[in-house]
DNA sequence: ACCATTTGACCGGG
DNA sequence: CCCGGTCAAATGGT
């Protein structure tokens, strides 16, 4: 590693990045004016987004709470740091080194096959840094990390590892979130896909995903609340709901919401608490909002990655994500995840 | 010369 | 100490 810029700048400091981040994103629309439009949309909601919550920052003072997002993992000065890196994680929490579980362990597996052999592309540019023989599995695993991690800090890394009984098949594991300018949007990511995929369904899918979507985290303010303290809103995406109450919508075999082609299971969204000390604050809602869409993220990779396969049966077979860390008063801990599309 | 991959070494958690 | 993950020097491709 070199150059760690570590992360005691202060709040002033994220507000920065975060100050870039919309920079960038001004820049990039700029870029795709005239171009897709729905790719406009997406930009122009997302500059929203980090605006508001910029402000929000600011006007909370809850920015102390936030640097800590902001690792010290040895990304030097990730120009968005504002999206927290499950791998560089809460490492340098202050006052805290006894608890467990506190690092965020948010992964997305997905399995997929392979273009003939070829190597799996989901869209965004990787760099292989390591390859292991693992433990009772006849294939060994590639670690690959996005190519920007040097020049833009992006922490985000994936493995992959062919499956032993059907080696047409891989299984892919994605970890943290695209930060890099390139490649930091569903929207982006999906218009990669766009270019080759030969599977419109996962395409479309893909298409709606990137319009407008949407974490929201209103009910997850410090106090003890009540009713959906998390959601997730999109028109491709509706909603998760607390335990056992599903909408009166969801189908009962949600497997096949995905059409053909694509599958997807119920994916379980674990929000554990993150402590037992509740005298610390809780996990304001800016950071849980960041996971919350690094989490998102992560699984829209995997969609992606799902859609940028050639040959038709595309398999999400498993998508699964986990928040840790978050802290909820009072609340009940797990929440089922259901996505369908409409 | 530059950049990506390969591959054994190294390291830290369990 | 074992194993999975990462590092970094060597190697290969353009």
């Amino acid at each position: 590693m070199e150059s760690v810029v570590d992360g005691n700048g202060g709040g002033s400091r994220l507000v920065m990045t975060e100050l870039s981040h919309i920079k960038e994103l001004v820049n990039q629309l700029d870029v795709h004016l005239g171009g897709c439009p729905e790719l406009c949309k997406h930009l122009a909601a997302q500059i929203f987004a980090v605006t508001e919550r910029s402000i929000g920052m600011i006007r909370s003072g809850n920015i102390d709470g936030l640097k800590r997002s902001a690792g010290s993992a040895g990304l030097d000065s990730p120009p968005f740091s504002a999206t927290p890196s499950p791998l560089s994680g809460v490492s340098d929490m202050p006052l805290k080194a006894n608890k467990r579980k506190r690092m965020v362990k948010g992964k997305c597996q997905v399995r997929v096959s392979s273009a003939g052999g070829g190597a799996v592309d989901d869209g965004f540019s990787w760099r292989k840094y390591g390859q292991k023989e693992i433990l009772g599995s006849p294939n060994p695993r590639g670690y690959y990390r996005c190519t920007y991690q040097k020049t833009q800090g992006c922490a985000a890394t994936k493995q992959v590892q062919r499956v032993d009984e059907d080696p047409t098949l891989f299984d892919v594991t994605y970890h943290g979130t695209h930060t890099c300018v390139h490649h930091n949007t569903v929207a982006t990511a999906a218009a990669n896909v766009q270019s080759a995929t030969p599977n419109p369904d996962a395409h479309s899918l893909l298409q709606s995903l990137s319009s407008g979507l949407t974490v929201n985290t209103e009910g997850l303010t410090s106090g003890p609340q009540q009713s959906t303290p998390f959601s997730f809103s999109s028109p491709a995406v509706s909603s998760l709901t607390p335990q056992g109450h599903y909408p009166s919508s969801t189908p009962s075999t949600p497997e096949n919401c995905f059409g053909q082609g694509v599958t997807i299971s119920p994916s379980r969204l674990e929000l554990s608490p993150a402590t037992s000390e509740s005298s610390y604050s809780p996990m304001n809602p800016f950071e849980a909002e960041w996971r919350a869409e690094s989490e998102l993220q992560k699984m829209v990779s995997a969609l992606v990655a799902a859609a940028s396969m050639p040959e038709s049966p595309v398999e999400v077979e498993e998508t699964s994500f986990s928040l840790d860390g978050l802290e909820l008063l009072d609340f009940e801990p797990n929440f089922d995840v259901s996505i369908f599309l409409l």
